[in-house]
DNA sequence: TTGATTAGTGAGCAC
DNA sequence: GTGCTCACTAATCAA
């Protein structure tokens, strides 16, 4: 259904231009990047040239003590190195600076929680794949066993039946009540032993 | 693990209040109402009396010749419906208008796909407990087959050995090649004739 | 404070 | 234009 997507493009977090572009869309100060708005011609320009339109924003710092901290860098701070980060700087920029940290760990948290949303369903799937598996090979094991019952069920009546008839005759009826004497006679069937009575089960 | 959200407040969307409230963050102009940011003293207020703060902004369209549309108007409206409401209304604020029409619809779009998300997977899950009943289902069969074919085996193997017993005795070895006669003796045992030769299989 | 989850949002695709 | 889905955001809760 979906094929095209450009959904990839999000993913480039590019660390090194977020500083230098920001989303005219965006009213928040010192917001952090959204890749996801760049439209493409920016992506494919970006390497050589773009021309700068009302979306672009430059603000780095304007020259202050603050090197520009990239997303991955302010993402993968500690705590005590983000302390030694807000050093020297407004009360409003600390504030920022924090915000645009918890920001951007939500973004990943989001992310991750999305990527667990898949996987549990991945894993779903896979399970009832795994059980229908199971069903069918106990089913097939089932109906094997049925049929194999039912043969022997057959074969075991077969030799009842033999017995009961031959057993009627050398015997006196009045003995048959404690003692009973069976006699089965076998007809010749060599070729296809395995169906007469005498075979041992299969 | 989660208990004691209060996200069924941001459902209330509160029609009536919503072209009375504006959400002071929101720098967008006419946007759509967003009663996820209403702090709860605002809730709990909101019958009797309120506290114009600053986050309370008049907007009723200033007494002009729009009937101040609800969420739910707007988005339940025609696109001819529509249009009928957009007649001399300024580019800009019809422009505005459809934005916050395609916002609620988003809105819209976005709850029916969480719901969708949520129904497949317990859909997935169910179909997974109903697999595995069968799985169990199965392999008692199977379990209490294999016994019974067990069972039945020994019974087969047992009056067969009684018939190879009995039969060499009435007969001369020499015609039990083609035709054999079996003489099985049943030792007399009545009150567990279930357990013998004779029995009809179970 | 951190991590996870939710509803809402715009982008973008398919129809 | 409509509907859906994605990544993202802030709110919110739990640990």
């Amino acid at each position: 259904m979906l094929t095209n997507r450009v959904n990839f493009l999000r993913r480039d977090s590019s660390p090194t231009l977020f500083h230098a572009f920001r989303l005219h869309r965006d009213p928040r100060p010192q917001s952090v990047s959204s890749v996801r708005f760049w439209p493409v011609v920016c992506m494919q320009g970006m390497t050589t040239h773009f021309k700068p339109s009302k979306a672009l924003k430059v603000k780095k710092e304007a020259g202050e003590n603050a090197p520009a901290l990239s997303d991955d860098e302010l993402v993968a701070m500690s705590v005590r190195e983000l302390n030694q980060h807000l050093r020297g700087l407004t009360k409003e920029d600390v504030v920022r600076l924090k915000q645009r940290r918890r920001t951007l760990k939500n973004r990943g948290y989001a992310a991750s929680c999305r990527i667990k949303r898949v996987t549990q369903k991945e894993e779903l799937e896979r399970q009832k794949t795994e059980l229908q598996q199971e069903v069918d090979k106990l089913a097939r094991e089932n109906a094997s066993m049925r049929l194999e019952l039912d043969a022997l069920r057959a074969k075991y009546e077969a030799l009842q039946c033999f017995a009961r008839t031959v057993t009627r005759g050398p015997l006196s009826p009045g003995k048959v009540a404690t003692t009973s004497v069976i006699t089965i006679v076998k007809s010749a069937n060599h070729n296809n032993s395995s169906q007469t009575p005498f075979s041992a089960p299969s």
